[in-house]
RNA sequence: GCUUCUGUAGCUCAGUGGUAGAGCGCGUCCUUGGUAAGGACGAGGUCAUGGGUUCAAGUCCCAUCAGAAGCUCCA
């Protein structure tokens, strides 16, 4: 006799056997009509389960019924929808095999495959499909069998995709989920539930995407077709969300930026590549000098480095071996070197390619190997012309020795130059140095999007080069800072991540010892500054962990801005030291870190961040000054004069506009202060306030207006005139 | 890089194999005005680029470049 305890503490006990729905039935006939499935937590753990799951015994019950603000109820109606299309794609496209078809937060996926390329085109066609069993209201059934007898099942059935999860799954049974009562002639299946009682309850849904993907996330697996879609409870709230999804693109960087004459980004420079028109240069340039000027107060100190450097202090650093593939090219010295890198592309070619092709390149790598020995000395590759994979570690080891430049990847490699020119003693330390320093980084073509995510971009960066003790204190003030940056700029919603190494990977350099250390660091830190941050295996940099702030776009992406990372291990690679008391010779720690990131990735969130309406401090234009008719002209001038002597950025609109069309160009350029001045004014010496959003905060004497846009902008907005307040 | 989609005026977008379009913006002139759009006239195009099919291509096919969504990657 199960005994049950419910949100409000109430208990009930049921007969042997009782499910989730007796438990709403024995509660009230309403909430058994209602209730579409439980959360069961039973022994400290809580599960989702169908309204027909066996109680497992004593345990707590939260019922679920059909809401679209409950996130529990969606997770199994989207679940449930996605075997709905799911089904509906395998019947119109009948080679489809399915692989995994997971909720998600606002909605849900299927991977699959099938033959027939789905496009947007199709999605009416699937949805009327869906249509069609959503309103059989077929019941969702679920049936278990014994692990071997389903493995049989799953692999007479020829679903290799299928079969791995059957693999995966733990338990000795495996359970299947029937759409309908007919097992054996309803579509079913392979699916540990839970889902809704049947497919009625789906009241709407729409199909929203589809893309690639990779099975299991392996790029060398086979691409799947992904399809998107979401599900609700009702009409009114899919409606609602369609609707805020055409609002957040209104606020999309892409689009304001264009509209705003923030950026432009031209393919005649290069994709990825930022131009700031001067409306973005200005916010970049106040962000930078406010950054600035919290960087002196915590004892920076500015330095500068070029733009390029040799390749062997990126050998040095890791940098270049470990992301050549994603640098622009290396600007080999010789043509010795830049023909060795030729063949070395060409042996990779043979090395991927298949079949004919295959012999057919590695003859072309014997041929092109021979000319390159004999035009530029013999490398040493003597009888393994013939064998691409022999020449090789031949070529490859040549080129290590091949002089030439990279773009910078990274500041670091510089700035440690830069400690490594003085001799150091423990006294100085730390020493920290900073530069918004430039670098350029060959990402994928697929990766590159506004100004998120770009080839070339300047970090606002420094690394402090401490001893073991001041470690702790350096990172909780680089976690203020940052934390000081984004309080500033208005940001409450991001989360902060420590990104620890995979011990299964082996891309990160140096000894477990030393990344222990350096992990425990930032746990230490982000606790002693009371910072809550979810640990992530995998997200380290190769040479260090480190703590990221993460925060959302227009649509959901997350983007890392801040970041603050320990490091061991480059040190150690260029042998930096300094003098301790004991008069001997010290290791340093390195902390790399950058409050905003890059300023091209921060400016882009932050345009999203305020939708292109700025606060004062960092507007483009600040005020604008627009005239009744031309009868004002001389005043309005006088009051531009006034605004420019005062140090702020002004634009005066004297056209022959009416103030109505005036006013309303200027509030979609979201300057924040618009004036309207007539005669009315000219003869008080005042000027008509208005903000960009439509509302007029009255008409204030000029230098009073002035004294107020002084304290908002010294204050970051923080403190307003008291009249421009009440906006 | 991969899958799918997209590329027409400064911007947003119509365009059925048969002479290149609209709205907004821009320019000139008229209108001298009070807070979201006064009027007239005008300028703007190698239909992303390069091939192909066709009597004929913005339209169909291929390639390249660029953009979008997702996957993968992100020092």
């Amino acid at each position: 006799m199960p005994k049950i305890t419910l949100p409000d503490g109430n208990q009930l006990t049921l007969a042997d056997g009782a499910t989730v729905y007796d438990v709403a039935a024995a509660i009230g006939p309403g909430l058994a009509r209602a209730a579409i499935g439980g959360a069961i937590t039973f022994d400290g753990n809580r599960q989702l389960t169908d309204l027909n799951a066996p109680l497992p015994g004593d345990c707590r019950i939260e019922l679920l019924t059909a809401k679209d603000d409950n996130a529990d109820s969606l997770y199994l109606l989207r679940h449930s929808t996605a075997h709905v299309m799911a089904e509906a794609i395998c019947k119109l496209y009948p080679d489809t095999q399915l692989a995994y078809g997971p909720p998600l937060e606002d909605g849900f996926y299927y991977d699959l495959h099938t033959s027939h390329a789905i496009s947007p085109p199709d999605f009416e066609r699937i949805e009327a499909e869906m249509q069609r069993i959503v309103s059989e209201d077929r019941k969702f059934c679920r049936y278990e069998m014994p692990r071997d007898e389903a493995m049989k099942k799953l692999e007479a059935e020829g679903n290799r995709f299928k079969v791995d999860n059957a693999l995966r799954a733990e338990g000795g049974t495996l359970s299947f989920y029937v759409t309908g009562e007919n097992r054996g002639q309803d579509w079913e299946d392979l699916c540990r539930g839970p889902h809704i009682p049947s497919t009625g309850v789906i009241k709407a849904f729409r199909i929203k995407q589809v893309s690639g993907s990779y099975y299991r996330g392996d790029v060398n697996e086979q691409q799947l077709q992904r399809v998107y879609g979401t599900a609700f409870f009702n009409k009114k709230a899919l409606k609602q969300y369609e609707q805020q999804l055409e609002e957040a693109k209104k606020r999309d960087h892409r689009l304001l930026g264009q509209q705003l004459e923030l950026f432009t980004i031209n393919p005649d420079v290069g994709s990825g590549l930022v131009l700031w028109e001067p409306n973005g240069a200005i916010v970049r340039t106040m962000l930078e000098n406010y950054v600035k000027m919290e960087l002196i107060l915590r004892g920076f100190e500015p330095v500068f480095t070029p733009h390029i450097g040799r390749l062997d202090l990126y050998r040095t650093s890791g940098h270049y071996p470990y992301y050549e593939d994603s640098q622009f090219p290396a600007l080999y010295e010789t043509d010795r070197g830049r023909a060795l890198l030729c063949l070395r592309n060409l042996i990779r070619r043979a090395e991927e390619e298949t079949g004919e092709r295959k012999a057919e390149v590695a003859q072309q790598v014997k041929v092109f190997a021979d000319a390159v020995a004999q035009a530029f000395g013999d490398f040493g590759g003597g009888d393994a012309l013939d064998d691409p994979a022999k020449l090789s570690p031949v070529v490859e080891e040549c080129l290590c020795h091949e002089e030439g430049y990279l773009l910078k990847p990274m500041n670091c490699p510089h700035h440690i130059n830069i400690y490594a020119a003085q001799h150091r003693s423990y006294r100085q330390l730390p020493i920290r140095l900073a530069e918004f320093g430039t670098v350029y980084r060959y990402e994928q073509s697929g990766e590159l999007g506004g100004m998120v995510r770009v080839r070339g971009f300047t970090q606002d960066d420094a690394h402090i080069f401490c001893t073991p003790d001041q470690v702790q204190a350096e990172i909780a003030s680089c976690i203020e800072l940052t934390q000081q940056v984004l309080s500033t700029l208005e940001f409450k919603d991001y989360r902060a991540r420590i990104g620890l190494r995979d011990p299964e990977s082996d891309k990160y350099i140096g000894a477990a010892e030393l990344w222990e250390q350096a992990e425990q660091n930032l746990r230490d830190a982000a606790a002693a500054s009371g910072l809550s941050a979810t640990e992530e295996i995998g997200e380290a940099a190769f040479y260090g962990p480190k703590i990221d702030f993460v925060v959302k776009d227009c649509i959901g992406r997350e983007w890392q801005l801040g970041t603050v990372q320990v490091d061991y291990n480059l040190p150690e690679r260029f042998k930096i030291t300094y003098v301790g008391r004991d008069n001997r010779e010290h290791r340093p720690v390195m902390i790399h870190r950058a409050p905003l990131g890059s300023m091209e990735r921060f400016v882009g969130i932050l345009i999203e961040h305020f939708a292109g309406a700025f606060p004062l401090w960092l507007a483009p234009v600040q005020v604008a000054v627009a005239t009744i008719s031309e009868k004002s002209d001389e005043y309005a001038q006088e009051v531009h004069k006034s605004l420019v002597g005062a140090g702020l950025r002004v634009l005066l609109d004297d056209g022959s506009d009416k103030i109505g069309p005036k006013k309303h160009r200027l509030r979609s350029r979201k300057i924040p202060y618009i004036l309207v001045v007539g005669e009315n004014e000219a003869a008080d010496r005042t000027v008509n306030v208005n903000d960009r959003d439509g509302a007029s905060l009255g008409t204030f004497p000029l230098a009073a207006f002035i004294e107020g846009c002084i304290l908002e902008i010294q204050t970051k907005g923080k403190q307003r005139h008291g009249a421009l307040q009440e906006a």
